[in-house]
DNA sequence: AAAAGGTTTGACCATTTGGTCAGGATCACG
DNA sequence: CGTGATCCTGACCAAATGGTCAAACCTTTT
C-alpha cells in the first residue's frame, strides 16, 4: 500500500477506520502496549487486512502522530499578534481546554509518546513545533515589553498552558478519581479557574 | 519470596537493586513496554533471579508504585494550615518542582500509569490520595473565605500545581526539544515563573 | 566442618505477537 | 459479461517474552 497515491473509495474508508481504531488503542495502552489484534478488532478488520493498508504497526503509529500534529497546534497558530493580548491568551487557554475535553484520545496519544522520550516525533518537536513556539513566544514577549500584559517568561507561560489544559485529558483517571464528577461537568469549573488564573497573572496591577 | 518477612543482607541489597532498575525501565517504557530482561540487565541479575525475589513482573510494578506513593505525596502533606497562606502554597509549588527535577523517573512512572487509566492504582487515588487532597482543599478554601488569599477553586488550584510542576519531568523530552537548555538550567527559570504566577494569582489586589 | 538454609543459574516451556503468503473473493470498467 | 485490479483471509512462521524448575552454588549456623 503506497501513501500519497490516489485512493479508492474502499481505501479511504478503511484507512480512516484503521486510524480511528488505532487512536483508540494506542492512546489507551501506548505503542508497545497496543497489539495489532486489538486494533484489528476495534476496526472490525482482520490483522492481515490491516497490514494490507499499512506496512507495519509502527507505520500506523507514525501516520497517526504526524496526521494529528497539525490539528493539535492549530489553536496556538491562531494566536493573533494584532488582537488584544490578554483576550488572545485567555482564548488560547480555553480553546486548548476544549480540545482536552473533546479530543482526549489525541492528547493521550501525544502524552504517551512524549513521556517515553518522544522517540518517534522528536524531530517534529525540535523542528516545526519549536519554530511555532519560538515565534509566538516573541509575540508574547513583545506584549510584555509594550506593557500590554504583565511581564512573563513566554516559553514557560506556554508550557504552563499546555500543562494545565492537557492535564484534564492526560490525567483524566486521576481527576475523576478525586473529583468524582458527573460526566464532563468539571470542565466548566476548570475553565472558570483557568480563565481567572491567567487573567490575574497577565493583568498589570 | 515472601514480603514483610525479616530480610537477609542479600535480600535487602538485591530487592533494592531490582526496584531501582525497575524504576529506570518502567518509567522509560511503561509497564507493557518494559521487559524482564531489560530490568534484569539493568539490575545486573539474571531473569530467574529477579523472579526469585518477586513472583511476577506485575508484582515488581505494584511494589514500586505503592512504595513511591507516600514519597510523592509528602510535599502536599507538609502544607501547614497554620502557616502563611501564600508562602505555604508557593513553598508547595517550589517543592513539587524540585521533586520533578530530582526524581523525574518517579514522576514519569506515575504519569505512564495514570495516562493509561491508572489500572493498578485507581484504588489508591480514590482512597488515600482523594482524602489528602480533599483535606488540603478545605484548608485552602478556608484561607480564601478568611480573605488571606484571593478566592480560588482549591481542587483546580492543586491540579494546576501538579500539572505545571510535573510537566517538567513528564514532558521533559518536549521541554528540552523546545528550550534546548544546558542540563537543568531551565529549572531556575521555571521556578521563577511559577513563583510569580502563583503569587500574582493568590495575592489579593 | 558439616548440615541447613538461602541464592543463583542454564535449560526449557507456553503463549503472545508482529508479520508473511498463496490463493480466493470482490469490485471497477470496457 | 469478462477480465484485470483491488481487497481480504486462513494458515503459517520466527522472534520475543513471562515464567518454571531441578540442580548447583554460596552463607550462615551449630
Amino acid at each position: 500500500m503506497n501513501d500519497a497515491s490516489p485512493q479508492t473509495r474502499i481505501q479511504k474508508r478503511n484507512m480512516g477506520v484503521i486510524l480511528d481504531a488505532a487512536l483508540e488503542v494506542f492512546s489507551a495502552h501506548g505503542f508497545r502496549g497496543a497489539t495489532l489484534d486489538q486494533i484489528a478488532g476495534a476496526a472490525g478488520l482482520s490483522k492481515p487486512n490491516l497490514l494490507y493498508y499499512f506496512p507495519s504497526k509502527e507505520a500506523i503509529h507514525i501516520a497517526l502522530l504526524s496526521g494529528l500534529m497539525d490539528t493539535w497546534l492549530a489553536p496556538l497558530r491562531r494566536l493573533d499578534p494584532e488582537g488584544d493580548p490578554v483576550e488572545e491568551i485567555v482564548a488560547y487557554v480555553l480553546g486548548k481546554l476544549e480540545m482536552a475535553r473533546d479530543y482526549p484520545r489525541e492528547s493521550r496519544l501525544f502524552a504517551n509518546e512524549i513521556v517515553q522520550g518522544a522517540p518517534r516525533i522528536l524531530d517534529q518537536i525540535e523542528g516545526p513545533l519549536k519554530a511555532l513556539v519560538d515565534e509566538k513566544a516573541e509575540v508574547i514577549a513583545g506584549w510584555g515589553d509594550a506593557g500590554h500584559i504583565a511581564p512573563v517568561d513566554p516559553h514557560h507561560l506556554i508550557f504552563s498552558i499546555w500543562a494545565t489544559t492537557q492535564h484534564y485529558a492526560d490525567f483524566d483517571a486521576q481527576v475523576r478519581g478525586i473529583l468524582r464528577p458527573e460526566g464532563d461537568a468539571h470542565f466548566a469549573d476548570a475553565a472558570k479557574f483557568l480563565e481567572t488564573m491567567y487573567r490575574r497573572m497577565l493583568t498589570r496591577p
